[in-house]
DNA sequence: GTCTATACCTGGATAGAC
DNA sequence: GTCTATCCAGGTATAGAC
């Protein structure tokens, strides 16, 4: 961390304080603060506050693209790689409980805001969206891929809306083992393998 | 609502821009202009925004309880009632779109702010919570009715969150079906409705 | 109860020295 | 590339006239 550039820098801390505080409550002086950098020198690196949040979009985008690679790259089968979608909610359980889903809260806080980077805070639910479609496709469901993607994706949203506002990691782990057996159903019949092969990754 | 005190005017004003812009984002001129209000005649009224946080809190608290005691003293079967929960989707589609869920999008915020109204902005969730729980148990679940509740009240939540993210009606019509079909599997073999004698209410 | 005027602070943004 | 100093807008909040 500490030999990455300023600019790096930024938008690392950027990343962080957008999603524990939000975007707007996140002001240039607490950035500046969080890396050690004077405020009147932020903007040699960046001459707005939008700068900012389309560079740490940029980032999101590149970092979630990295993990559904490395997703699909172990070369599982497709049901394994949804699982990791999933259990996505447990790995990072203790940030959700506080702040909630980075992807859906940035969205929900720029779609109050009217902001124009709205759009591109929604490419990171498209990736999502579209790496599931792929997987249920490969799965064996050929019309109704979106559809089961995006049935998924918003089940996940709803859990991790829920586990913030009651603080609720129990709930979690229900949620995520109802999702792991709602993806066993959706396997044609007879390829479908037993629960116990399928413990949480915590 | 001409006829209306001022109080009750900001209050309005206060919860109707709470909900479209944020709570941060509203300023006190906001609210102000909103109502053709002085904005130092303000503080006559509430001294703090907090102030006026907590009385549209507790107004959308009270129009919550008896939004849910109508939809009770309808006197139909608790089925029915968890279908008036479910349709609210749809019933509020448009404003959904364009600004989520008013309970979840505050709780968020709130969440994010670390401000000190979230646990009360969190009974919100516990009315609907609570209320699920009484209908899911008046159904026949009888240990798990609070473990459907909260499997409810997430899913409607996900459907929420990405109908807002990519703005799709349709999407929420099928989510609101698959909902509803679940609803029916929850109920005892033979008592179930088809679901033709289920239109949707838009 | 309603208004104007204003104090005070924070946050975004700029200029210019080093 | 980093700093200090500074400007300006907007937001919260107060005082006091009417």
């Amino acid at each position: 961390m500490s030999g990455a550039s300023t600019h790096e820098q930024i938008v690392e801390a950027a990343d962080r304080l957008f999603y524990e505080q939000g975007f707007e409550a996140t002001s240039f002086a607490d950035i500046a603060s969080a890396i050690n950098l004077s405020r009147g020198n932020f903007y040699y690196h960046f001459k707005t506050k939008d700068e900012i949040l389309d560079a740490v979009i940029a980032v999101r985008l590149a970092n979630t693209r990295r993990m559904l690679d490395a997703w699909e790259a172990e070369g599982r089968a497709p049901a394994d790689r949804i699982r990791c979608f999933i259990h996505m909610l447990i790995a990072n359980r203790a940030k959700i409980i506080l702040h909630g889903c980075p992807v859906g809260t940035l969205c929900h806080e720029l779609a109050k805001l009217d902001h124009g980077a709205q759009r591109k805070a929604g490419k990171l639910f498209v990736l999502f969206r579209d790496w599931l479609t792929r997987q249920f496709a490969a799965l064996g469901s050929k019309g109704d891929a979106d559809v089961l993607a995006m049935h998924l994706l918003a089940r996940s949203q709803g859990v991790a809306a829920l586990a913030t506002a009651f603080r609720d990691e129990i709930f979690i782990r229900r949620e995520v083992d109802d999702m792991c057996a709602w993806l066993d159903a959706q396997r044609p019949a007879g390829k479908r393998r037993s629960a116990a092969a399928s413990p949480d990754r915590t």
